[in-house]
DNA sequence: TGCTTTAAGTGTATGAATTACACTTGTAAT
DNA sequence: ATTACAAGTGTAATTCATACACTTAAAGCA
C-alpha cells in the first residue's frame, strides 16, 4: 500500500465528537474530563485516533459507541481542525463530527461509568485545545441543519409532544416561537402522526404523543423535496458564517 | 512535542483544492493532469500533502499558490475525505478546500506551465480517487454559501456589469433568473456601486460597469447583517444534503 | 361536587416578500 | 435612416410570515 509519497509527514489524525442530547428542556453536550496526559483532569469532547484500517466515519462512530454503546447514530462530520500548536500533546489534525442522540437511561449509566456528564449548553465550562471551537462551530452548523432537515426528532424519544419538540427548537435556536406558528407550519408538513395517547407528565390537561414518519420522510427527500422549518429569518443569517 | 501519544498510528494527510473561476458566462475549474503515479496523465484536483510545520490553512494556501501564484484568494475547508482506500497510493486522509479565483490571463499563464486547465463545471472529464464526489460537495457548498455570502464577488473582476453578475449566479444555481427581479433584489442590498463606464464587449448599447462596496459589507457584516440573495426556495432546499 | 389551576390546543387578519410579466432605450453596423 | 441587439426599467397579484387571545381538558383541593 504505502509504495508512494514516501517522503512526506505523516500526522496523528484524531476525532472529536460533539455529542448533543435533549433533557428536561435543555440542550446538552456529553462531556468528560481527560483520563489521560496532557490536561489530565480537564473537561474535554470525547476522542480518539484514527487507525490505518478505518475509515473517519468509522471511528467517529466507534468512539461515539465506545462512550455511550450506541450504533446507529445520526452523525455528520462537522470539520478538520488542524492548527500546528492545537493539542499541546503533540501535532494533531483533529476531524471534529458532531452526533445527535435520544437520552435514555442506560446509556446515562454507561456514560457515567466513563466518567462522562449530559451538561447543558448553557452552562459548559471551559474545555481544552480548541474544544469550545468545535462546540460553538457545531452549534452553527446544528442551527442550519436543523432549519432544513428534520433532524430534531433524531434528539427526541420516538413518541414526543408538540411541546416537547417546540422548546427543542427553541434551545437549538436559541429563541422562543410563537405556539401557534409553530403547529401549524409544523403539522403542514405532514411528517407528523398524531398517536391516540397523552403525556400527563407536564399538564393536567395532557399534550397528545406524535411521531414522526420516517418513511414518508425518505419518499419526500427522494424526490427532492425537504423539510424546511422557518425560523425568523435573521436568526438564520446571523448563524451563517460558515458552510 | 512527540511526548503522548505514541502508541497511535500515523498518517499521510493530503490537502486538495476544488478551485472555482468564471469566464466566458461559464463556471470553471482548474483541473490538472497528474504528474507522478498512481493514476499519473490522468485529470486531478490541484493536491498535496501537509507538513509537520504548517496548519491545514496554511498547507491549502500554500499548494493553491503552487499552482496559480495567488495569494489571499477566498478559501473554505469543505470536508476531510477519509475512506480507507481512497487512494491506492497509500492511505492518505485528504482534507479539501474550495477557493474562488478572479481568472486573469497571467494567472492562466501561470497554471498552464503547470498543465492545468480551466474545465466548464459543465464538462468536467472523470477525476481521480474521489475528487468527483468532491467537487459535488464543493459545488453545494458554493451554492448554499453565495445565498447567504456575497461571495460571488470573488470570481468576477472587480470593474463587473449586472448581466455578468446574473450570468454567475445563474451558472451557480444552474437556473435561469428573472432579470428584473434579480437587479431589484441585488441592488436593494446597497452593496454595488454603479460606475460612469461601460462594458461595450457584449452588446451595442452597453452594459454600465459596477465594483462591490466591500468597507460597507464589512460593516454591516459586522453588525450581524448579511447578505442574502434568494434565489428561488426550492433550489437551495434541494442542494441542501450537506451541512 | 364544583371551583381553581395549569398547560394544551385552536384561527384569523395584517403586512411583507416573492413572483410574474413586456416594453423602451442606447448604440453600432449596414 | 433603418435594423438588430442586449440593457435597462415598474407594477400588480399572490404567497408567506407574523402577531395575537381565548377555549378546553383534566387534576387537585376545598
Amino acid at each position: 500500500m504505502t509504495r508512494y509519497y514516501k517522503e512526506y509527514d505523516h500526522h496523528l489524525v484524531a476525532l472529536d465528537c460533539i455529542i448533543f442530547g435533549f433533557d428536561a428542556g435543555e440542550l446538552k453536550l456529553l462531556l468528560l474530563k481527560r483520563k489521560f496526559e496532557p490536561a489530565k483532569g480537564e473537561w474535554s469532547l470525547m476522542g480518539g485516533f484514527l487507525s490505518k484500517s478505518e475509515s473517519l466515519d468509522d471511528a467517529a462512530s466507534r468512539i461515539l459507541n465506545q462512550l455511550t454503546g450506541l450504533t446507529n447514530i445520526y452523525m455528520k462530520q462537522l470539520n478538520a481542525f488542524g492548527d500546528v500548536a492545537r493539542d499541546p500533546g503533540a501535532r494533531t489534525i483533529s476531524v471534529a463530527y458532531y452526533a445527535l442522540v435520544k437520552i435514555d437511561d442506560n446509556d446515562r449509566l454507561l456514560a457515567e461509568t466513563h466518567g462522562a456528564e449530559w451538561i447543558s449548553i448553557n452552562k459548559l465550562p471551559a474545555l481544552i485545545f480548541d474544544h469550545s471551537r468545535m462546540v460553538q462551530k457545531a452549534m452553527e452548523a446544528l442551527r442550519r441543519r436543523t432549519s432544513r432537515e428534520p433532524i430534531g426528532f433524531e434528539l427526541l424519544p420516538v413518541k414526543f409532544t408538540l411541546p416537547q419538540l417546540q422548546s427543542l427548537y427553541e434551545s437549538i435556536c436559541q429563541e422562543q416561537l410563537d405556539k401557534r406558528n409553530f403547529r401549524k407550519q409544523i403539522l403542514e408538513t405532514g411528517l407528523l402522526v398524531k398517536l391516540n395517547e397523552k403525556d400527563k407528565d407536564s399538564s393536567k390537561k395532557g399534550a397528545f404523543y406524535y411521531k414522526f414518519d420516517h418513511k414518508k420522510y425518505q419518499k419526500f427527500a427522494e424526490q427532492g423535496f425537504m423539510f424546511q422549518l422557518k425560523v425568523k429569518r435573521e436568526q438564520l443569517i446571523k448563524e451563517s458564517t460558515e458552510v
